[in-house]
RNA sequence: AGCGCGGUGGGGUAGCUAGGUUGUGCCCACAGGGCUCAUAACCCUGGGAUCGGUGGUUCGAAUCCACCCCGCGCUACCA
């Protein structure tokens, strides 16, 4: 489909910064991005893969006021730690960087003072809710209150959820900031801009229709928009975060963050000429027609990639080239339920690296891609995927294969000699699945390619099998034993080269083992059925590929995170419950009543309902040291005190005035929850809380028993 | 409400755009057997489904059409 195109230009969506992001956003927008990149590079193609964190708008401005610091700093903050994790992954774009720089603000700029001088921007009086609070804007999504329509009292200022009438915030009854909980709103009115998408429909269309070939989801998303009449839409903001308008009587707004981003792809792919030493070079990618382009993105992101993006750059009319393929996935589900960032459901991309290595939740998470429809991640399938295909299948037969020409052949790769039906079988095998997953992969068809290739791993096993090399030698047919592993080992190769893209960790592992000192990320899949040469010395050093994820573990993790999958698991395997094992444990001690005895008593007031642990680790409960106190005037009760955390120094407000003096609390180390949300008590801000034991009217301050550094994490 | 996606043996999934030896393929689970080189892995065989329902088109439908039922998602700043 892109025979004629001479390069590949591919973008990722860009991932919001404010927070680490979950299994999800990666399958369905790096992940493959980067996997047809790698695809691409091996085929010897000329790839520009780009990739940054969307830095912009009100959501990062609210995280980092929750996060008490300066939004510049805390988005700096979060773009390095995604950034690391991508890296961890193991996901190669050639620039990895972000919205916020100067090259995207001029970029932004610029585009949209073309736009403006072709008549594309329209003036609307718009009115907004305002927190006088907060002295900001309130986007829709950061108002609560009551739905006029049906009453519903906790209706979100986009949309009811109760009756799920689509709303305004300014239609809410007594409407509430979320960012700061009060009620103190009013309605502004002001001037913003739009851009005028209706008189650019028809050639938005016509591109549309250009191209049939994109996912059933991007056409039907794309047209359902065109259908409803493409409407003016919104690129100006109030407020503070984001890029500002290079327009008089606008200077004090910025871009809708939506407008900058997707531009954020071009100038990323300029940050990278630059750094290439070839500040022009990032041309021949966004302003040549023999680029092939391709947009990786969730089907949230549909109408921005296929109607307001490329009607920036269409009547911006500056010769920036559209996407050629829009690949945009379904959603992945965890057990059931929404992957959800602000409930924090589900298993996030940190998380993930300290669990298990990378190509693990890369080969499964690809192998679940939800190209089609929605699909789910459960840890049941998960471990079943990794000890069945990854250690069972793959990993098993590069193992036999291996360990048997160190053992029969000194390490050397044996000559092959007279070959048999199943040998020319299985090398035709060989060059078959490299071609028809090749086929497969150029129609960006990622999970059909994984079975395909893994089709041809389970034919490895069943030719190894079928040819019995352990029988073999001890017939004392030694010619036919080396037929057999050469071919094996050309397999073994051909394996790791096709894989590459997918499980980029362990394909280097496997060319280590073969000590091929060529780059496996250069080898192109058409040369699977190249030989390793007769007499190459392998590895000696064998060791597994893939450790196994036991059953235990993953009941484990099942139950630690929240999944069906899991106790459904542990039904069928009680004697695996974690919580019966401790219990179990005191039977081998000499004592068992002791134990008994530890076991706290349900005390009749203590009726509160079990929380899981993972409820309980959402508390971020941390070491502090008291710098100063002083008493909140006009309060019996309230103490203002400043402690030191370790990274920064808190205010917090506490009742415990009545029982402790400012003088004596200085100095000393206390616990506090440090993620509590901020609150006011009496007019002064609290951003923690510090714990005591009330058994009234005696108040306990909470204090570590040895002196440990601030921050320091209580668990 | 509208729109989108889906409903295929116990679970998962492919096949449906161009209807034919298709109730067929694949993975997991299950039963039996083989092998014993390998991470208790591998290989073979087998059981198991009115292809959501009803009606229609057709010589013939999982595949096309109509209506209905069920699940999920979206309705525009969640990938």
């Amino acid at each position: 489909m892109s025979d004629k195109k001479k390069r590949y230009l591919i973008t990722s969506a860009l991932p919001y910064v404010n927070t680490v992001k979950h299994l999800g956003n990666l399958v369905s927008t790096l992940l493959p991005a980067d996997i047809y990149a790698r695809y691409l590079r091996q085929r010897g193609e000329e790839v520009l893969a780009v990739c940054g964190t969307d830095d912009h708008g009100t959501p990062s401005e609210v995280s980092a006021l929750e996060a008490g610091m300066p939004v510049e700093e805390f988005v700096e903050q979060m773009f390095n730690k995604q950034k690391d994790i991508y890296e961890r992954f193991g996901l190669s774009f050639d620039l990895f960087s972000r919205t916020h720089t100067a090259e995207n603000t001029e970029l932004t700029q610029h585009l949209f003072l073309k736009l403006y001088e072709n008549g594309f921007i329209i003036e609307k009086e718009v009115q907004s809710l305002h927190c006088k609070n907060c002295k900001r804007n309130l986007p829709d999504r950061y108002v609560v209150g009551t739905c006029p329509n049906c009453k519903y009292e906790h209706a979100r200022g986009d949309q009811c959820e109760n009756c799920s009438k689509v709303l305004d915030g300014i239609d809410l009854i007594n409407p509430v900031c979320i960012i700061c909980g009060k009620s103190n709103t009013e309605i502004h009115s002001g001037k913003h801009l739009f851009i005028d998408l209706g008189s650019l429909e028809g050639r938005i269309k016509e591109w549309i229709n250009s191209h049939k070939d994109w996912p059933k989801t991007a056409h039907s998303i794309a047209n359902s928009w065109i259908r409803d009449g493409l409407r003016p839409r919104s690129i100006s903001r109030d407020i503070k975060w984001g890029i500002p308008i290079p327009l008089d009587g606008y200077r004090d707004k910025v871009f809708y963050v939506w407008f900058d981003a997707p531009i954020g792809y071009i100038s990323i792919s300029m940050e990278w000429a630059k750094q290439q030493g070839d500040p022009d070079l990032w041309k021949k990618f966004w302003k040549e027609t023999d680029t092939y382009i391709i947009n990786f993105i969730g089907k949230d992101n549909v109408p921005f990639h296929t109607i307001t993006f490329p009607a920036t750059l269409i009547g911006a009319d500056d010769d920036f080239a559209l996407a050629d393929y829009v690949k945009a996935f379904q959603w992945l589900n965890y057990e059931k339920t929404k992957f959800s960032s602000s409930k924090k459901v589900g298993i996030f991309t940190d998380t993930a690296l300290e669990l298990f290595p990378p190509d693990y939740w890369r080969y499964y998470l690809m192998k679940i891609a939800p190209e089609r429809h929605d699909t789910d991640f459960t840890w049941s399938e998960f471990r079943d995927s990794v000890n069945g295909d990854l250690a069972d299948i793959l990993g098993n037969f590069i193992h036999r294969t291996l360990t048997f020409i160190n053992r029969y052949f000194d390490g050397k790769i044996p000559k092959a000699n007279a070959l048999e039906k199943e040998d020319k079988a299985i090398i035709k095998a060989l060059i078959d699945v490299s071609k028809n997953a090749d086929l497969e992969m150029r129609k960006l068809e990622f999970q059909r390619t994984i079975l395909t290739i893994f089709d041809f791993a389970r034919d490895c096993n069943k030719y190894f099998q079928s040819k019995k090399p352990w029988a073999d030698w001890k017939d004392n047919k030694k010619d036919r034993v080396a037929t057999t592993l050469n071919i094996c080992a050309q397999c073994c190769r051909g394996l790791a080269v096709l894989l590459a893209p997918f499980i980029p960790f362990t394909a280097e592992k496997i060319f280590d083992l073969l000590q091929l000192k060529e780059d496996i990320h250069k080898q192109s899949w058409n040369s699977v059925g190249k030989n390793i040469s007769d007499n190459h010395s392998i590895s000696k050093e064998l060791e597994p590929l893939f450790p196994k994820i036991e059953l235990e573990q993953i009941i484990e993790l099942g139950l630690k995170w929240g999944g069906e999958s899991a106790k459904e698991l542990l039904k069928q395997n009680p004697q695996l419950d974690p919580s019966k094992k401790v219990k179990n444990k005191p039977k081998t001690q000499s004592k068992p009543k002791k134990a008994k005895k530890k076991q706290p008593k349900v005390d009749e007031k203590m009726t509160k309902e079990l929380v899981s642990f993972k409820d309980f680790q959402q508390l971020d409960l941390r070491v502090a040291t008291i710098k100063s106190v002083e008493p909140v005037e006009g309060t019996k009760k309230l103490l203002k005190i400043i402690v030191d955390i370790g990274t920064e120094e808190r205010q917090i407000v506490a009742g415990v005035a009545e029982r402790y003096k400012p003088d004596e609390l200085v100095g000393k180390q206390i616990v506090i929850i440090a993620n509590l949300e901020p609150a006011k008590i009496r007019g002064v801000e609290s951003n923690g809380m510090l714990l005591a034991a009330d058994s009234d009217p005696e108040i306990s301050i909470l204090t570590p028993m040895r002196k440990v550094p601030n921050g320091s994490k209580v668990r």
